[in-house]
DNA sequence: CTTGACCTTCCAGTAACTGGAAACCCTATG
DNA sequence: CATAGGGTTTCCAGTTACTGGAAGGTCAAG
C-alpha cells in the first residue's frame, strides 16, 4: 500500500513516516514507480511507533522495543531483561496517568460552584512520592 | 530554594527549569544575589510539568492544564470543559499503556524458551482499533 | 491529454530541550 | 585575606524529532 494509506491506518502523517524511514526504524519495499510500498507488518510497526511515542517514549526507546521481537540475533534473556525494565517504567507511567486523571476529575467535579478554581488541588497537583 | 534543589525535588534538570521560565510556564522570585528562588508551589508546578511532559503531553497542553487552576479569571464552565476533554485523552492513553504493558509482559513470559523471539506478538503489537 | 490527487527528494524551519563558555556568588579552608 | 570549589547567571550554539514548502514525477478520471 502507498504511504497515504499507511498514514491513515497508523495515525502518523506521511512526513513522519518518511522521517522514521530516514532514521532506520523501518524499510518498506519500493514499487516499480519508486513509491514506497507498505506491508501490514509495516503498518503494525508504525502504529506501535505512534502509540509509544505519544506515551512519552523516545525514538531510541521505541527502536529498542521494536528490536525486541524483530531482531532474530538477540538472546532471549536479553529480550526478557529489557522487556522487564520497560514494564516497570510503564507501570510507573500508568500510576502517574491515573493520578493526573484523578486530579482532573476532582477539578471538573468540585470547582464548578464559584468562579475561581482555587480549591486545594494545587497541593496535590504533583502527586506524592519523589522522582528519580 | 535555589534551582539545584528545585531540580532535585522536581526531577527536572536546571536547564529545563530555566527554559520553562523563558517560555513563561512559571516565574520564580529572585533573591538579592540574582539567584532564582523557588517556592514549594513552584516545585509543584515543576513536578506537574515533569510528569505530564513524560506522559506525552505537549508544552502547550501543560500550559493549558496549569492555567486551569492558576488563572483566577477563568470561568468554571470553561475549566470543566477543558478538564473533561483532557480526561478523555488520559483514559485513551491509559488504555494504550495497558495494552503496551500486556504486550511486553507476553514477550517477557512466553518468548524465553527459544533463541528467536518471533512469537506471534507482532500481530498484536499495535493493539486493536483505529487511530483518529 | 490535461487536471487533480497522490507521490518523490531536498532543504529550511520549529519545538523542546541540552551543552558549553565566561563570569558572578558563596562557603570553606590555609 | 586569598583562593579553591561548587553553584549560579546569561548567552549562544547544537540536537532531537518532527513539520512545511518547493520543484518535479506518477496515475486514474474525465
Amino acid at each position: 500500500m502507498n504511504i497515504g494509506t499507511a498514514a491513515e491506518r497508523s495515525g502518523l502523517p506521511p512526513k513522519t513516516i518518511r522521517y522514521y524511514e530516514d532514521i532506520g526504524l523501518l524499510t518498506p519495499d519500493r514499487s516499480e514507480n519508486g513509491y514506497r510500498d507498505y506491508s501490514t507488518a509495516d503498518v503494525h510497526r508504525l502504529r506501535f511507533l505512534q502509540r509509544s511515542r505519544s506515551l512519552g517514549f523516545s525514538v531510541e526507546e521505541c527502536r529498542q522495543l521494536l528490536s525486541l521481537y524483530g531482531d532474530k540475533e538477540r538472546e532471549s534473556a536479553d529480550v526478557k531483561a529489557i522487556a522487564k525494565a520497560k514494564l516497570a517504567e510503564i507501570d510507573r507511567k500508568l500510576a502517574e496517568l491515573a493520578g493526573l486523571r484523578d486530579m482532573l476529575r476532582h477539578l471538573a467535579d468540585h470547582c464548578n460552584g464559584d468562579d475561581r478554581p482555587d480549591c486545594p488541588i494545587i497541593d496535590g497537583l504533583a502527586g506524592s512520592g519523589t522522582v528519580q
